[in-house]
DNA sequence: ATAAATTTTTAGACAAAACTAAAAATAATA
DNA sequence: TATTATTTTTAGTTTTGTCTAAAAATTTAT
């Protein structure tokens, strides 16, 4: 299994859980920055390989086989990035490109005392769950704030865009992981929200909202 | 910088310690378990980015650049040897293989906060010395056992040869980082040693003798 | 010092993973 | 439905790092 092999599943993972019916070349190609005729080569080889059922214009799916070889890289990656925050010092919005090589390790020993050490975490430090040692993964039912009710109390317990710059945005805004939030209004031009967080009121574009995960 | 580049300068680098006059192209592919011909490609490739000085037929030395990259390599696997021993309770003989994948992970950052989380430690668990960040590295004057005096006390400061096998006699033999010596015989018709461990006598080949360092 | 042995380099080829350009299939629209 | 437009695949290259086989240089031995 090489570097490039882990990586088109890890992509295809994330975007099945979009497409489940089938995920488009187009769409692995954007996602890994590469071209369409590169994915088509990639997949016959993983289709090979049994690690996606694949026909020609049809669109890919994972296999059994695929599933977990591709949780496995994602299980690897999370408990790297906990590492990285609270062994480590890194802050949130650095961690995910350090992992993106760390997740390739190979010894499955190493993984498991890792999770050991880091007393098994069941989050990341965006929120996303780590599949334990057999890729089960607790699902926990989330809403987007832009969703949310008016005057309900919620916790922050996720992202889901977790780049850099979104990252830094929240932590200028001083949110985190357990922050509090209630809707105060809701402007209907344009979706921007009104918030109370932590006892301060600020104003929220539609587009924050829809990337951060309430509970 | 290519893995592949990566281990190439490692290697020269533990070579040139050796024959710091000149690394051999055999010696390199012996050390790789690669072909000479792989070798001299490369050896072209490393002397265009100036990071090894190399005239056809007459052996190649690292450049100042060249030495200095191939610490922060051998400064990243020693560290993270260090972590997998102390931090993920590996035992000495399983960690060189996964710090041979781990030592290639980019980031600096990475590396000297793994050193501060360390407490900067000077030897790796084989009691190879650890670069700085700026790549400076103790040299204590170690001796072999097989070289040294009779009656003497000495303690076990590292191992020549870290290959599992050796390392797992040294378990069995109950001789580790720190135990003191004593030869108390040396028998002269094939230098095999009587040995006092830690309070008992055992005997010593020649061969293990010279794969022990005390001071 | 010359011949033989060894080491090293060159030349040409191959596999993996990417690319470009063009063809084929599917989807969208008039 | 016929015609565009888009997506996907095929065909043919490129680059990196490797290989084999043969040639060249160096070293060793007679």
């Amino acid at each position: 299994m090489t570097i490039s092999e882990e990586n088109y599943l890890k992509v295809i993972y994330h975007l099945s859980l979009v497409s489940p019916k089938g995920v488009n070349t187009n769409a692995i190609a954007g996602m890994l920055d590469t071209k369409a005729s590169s994915v088509t080569d990639m997949l016959k080889k993983l289709a090979d390989k049994d690690l996606v059922s694949y026909k020609k214009y049809q669109g890919v799916t994972l296999t059994e086989n695929g599933t977990l070889t591709a949780k496995m890289i994602v299980r690897k990656h999370r408990l790297w990035e906990v590492f990285l925050v609270d062994k480590l010092n890194f802050s949130w919005d650095e961690v995910h490109e350090i992992a993106e090589e760390l997740e390739h390790i190979k010894s499955e020993k190493l993984i498991n005392k890792l999770d050991a050490f880091l007393n098994f975490p069941a989050f990341d430090p965006h929120g996303d769950p780590i599949p334990n040692e057999k890729g089960e993964i607790i699902k926990l039912q989330k809403q987007l704030l832009s969703e949310v009710a008016l005057n309900v109390s919620y916790k922050c317990v996720g992202v889901k865009d977790s780049s850099p710059e979104f990252l830094q945005y929240l932590d200028k805004q001083q949110i985190a992981l357990g922050s509090t939030f209630k809707v105060i209004e809701k402007e209907s031009f344009d979706d921007t929200l009104l918030v109370e967080i932590n006892n301060n009121k600020i104003t929220i574009s539609n587009k924050i909202a829809s990337n951060l995960y309430v509970q």
